[in-house]
Parts: structure tokens; C-alpha cells; sequence
DNA sequence: TATGAAAGGTTGAACCC
DNA sequence: GGGTTCAACCTTTCATA
């Protein structure tokens, strides 16, 4: 499995990575000059090599009915870290799961709950899991940035 | 601009955060039991409201060739937070941006570099912009959920 | 690995209930 | 609000260099 992404494939992460359902291969085939089956078939590889592991809707939870948004913070003992990690993951209300390699804050938590009993559940259930839940914080906003270093000049061919 | 999603928005958003690229609005509406313009219409309704902002790529920095994914703790003052966030956006290398409600670190920078004086650049350019960086971590790994409280019952029409 | 062509699926818009 | 239709577009598959 050999990595190594060369400028096309780099175009066609920024690509989806600005809008993943309304990008067409052929928008991306035309902005690099070449055909729109190549850019499928690089799709297709990055899919297959694991660089691309999904495409999720961007959704705004506040505005979903999930009022509140938080960080909880947890640590984890180092060797049953993985295991918990995936055990989180389960947990209802719960979007994404860090394994954070330094500092005794090891694992972070991003969750939605609908009130603050529902964070109150999230937190209940990630301690009977076994994660040490060491802070709990609101979310006010987020902002997230398609990640640009991919595109060496995006208006230029 | 009413809120409140019923049960077919909910059967919406979870599809797409499953798969936000290769879900199409037939396939939603077979399982929803509509015609598949009704769902067309819904999530374009959806994104009118601001509940969808987007759909990303979901991309697995480390293969490709962003080998140093962090989490940058910063704090700033609340007055000037809003302009501060969004100038953090604009570092190369920044992927998202949270705004945190309670504590004293109350702006939490996700960045992705190729190696540690990548991540150093990234840190010193928070700094530049006016952000007070408190800590830095590597994360080892991330995982996504798709969020699936929208699902009343995914199996079942 | 990149390209081209035919078949089948998907979308968006206009229109009706 | 939801549903139908249809032209334009996209993707899939296969064959080709």
C-alpha cells in the first residue's frame, strides 16, 4: 500500500473537501485538465488506500434541535485506551472520539445532547464505560475549514 | 426561518452522515417511504436553514502525508474572541475551530502539519493573530460517528 | 495508468395536487 | 407541504492505448 499523493490527488481532496455531495468528477477533471473517469478511478484509490474514509454531512446541531454541543475530556489508561475508545463511540449522543497521544487528558470527546440532562446521560455513560471524565465544556460554536494545503493554487491550472 | 425537524429530516441527515456522497435521494426516499423529489426538496430545505453547512470529505490526514495531527488549546479575551476565531481559520493548516463556553480555554484549534516545525509555524501564527496558545497536543487517532439519534429506527420503514 | 463510449441512474426545475 | 415528469447530467462498466 504505497502512499505518496501527487498534485491531482491533492486537487480532488480539496475538492470534496469543499463540498463532497455537489462536486462532480467532472468539475474536478475540467479545474485539472484531464478526464473525468481519472478523477473517478483517483477516487476510487484514495477510497480503497483508507486517505478517504468518508463523506458526512456537515450539520449544525444547535440548529438540528440538539441545543447543546460539548467537550468532555477523559483520561484512559494507556492500555485499555483503544478499547474504551470504541466503547464511546457507542454511546448515544456521541460524534467523535480523540486519542490524544500527549498529557494525561488522553481522550476527547465531542458529543450532542438535547439538554442538560441528556450531557448529564453522555457523561454517566462514559465513566460506566470506564473513561475517567476529568471536564465537561459547552460548545458555542465551530467552525470548520476545508483544509487547503492539498491545492497548490486553486484558480490556476 | 421555523425549526423543527420531524422524522423525515431526521431520516435525512442520518443517511447523509453516513454517507453524504454515494446516498442518493431515491435511496432515502425507498426506505422513508416518499417520492424521491419530496427528499430532494427537504434537503434543500435543510441547507436553506443552515442545518446543513456542508458536506466534507472525511480524510485520513496521516496517509496522506500529514503526518502530525494536534489539538491547540488557546484562550482569548471574550470581547475580541469572534475576530480572533476567524482569523485562526485562516492559518495554514487549521481544520477547525471551536468556541468554548465555560473555562478559561475557551478557543480549541484542530491543525494538521507535515512534521513538528510545521506544527510549531502553526502555533506561533495562533500566537501572531492574538490567541494566548496554553497547550498543544498530538492526536493519535480519530474516529466519527455518524450521528444517529435522527433515527428513530433505521431498519424499519 | 489514462482515456472513450454506451447503458443506467441521479438531479433540478417546472407544474399539479 | 407532497408528487409527477422530463431533459441534462453523472456514474458505472467495459474495451482500448
Amino acid at each position: 500500500m504505497d502512499d505518496g499523493l501527487d498534485d491531482l490527488d491533492g486537487r480532488i481532496l480539496y475538492a470534496l473537501q469543499r463540498d463532497a455531495r455537489h462536486t462532480s468528477a467532472a468539475e474536478i477533471a475540467d479545474e485539472a485538465g484531464v478526464a473525468p473517469s481519472t478523477v473517478r478511478k483517483r477516487i476510487a484509490r484514495l477510497e480503497a488506500r483508507g486517505v478517504v474514509r468518508g463523506y458526512h454531512v456537515d450539520a449544525d446541531y444547535q440548529r438540528a434541535g440538539y441545543q447543546l454541543h460539548a467537550l468532555v475530556t477523559c483520561t484512559a489508561p494507556i492500555d485499555e485506551r483503544e478499547q474504551l475508545v470504541h466503547e464511546a463511540l457507542d454511546v448515544q449522543g456521541v460524534v467523535s472520539v480523540r486519542e490524544v497521544m500527549t498529557g494525561e487528558d488522553n481522550v476527547r470527546v465531542t458529543a450532542v445532547g438535547t439538554d442538560h440532562d441528556d450531557l448529564n446521560r453522555i457523561a454517566q455513560e462514559l465513566s460506566a464505560v470506564g473513561l475517567d471524565v476529568t471536564d465537561e465544556n459547552l460548545v458555542r460554536g465551530e467552525h470548520v475549514r476545508p483544509f487547503d494545503s492539498f491545492a497548490h493554487d486553486p484558480d490556476q491550472s
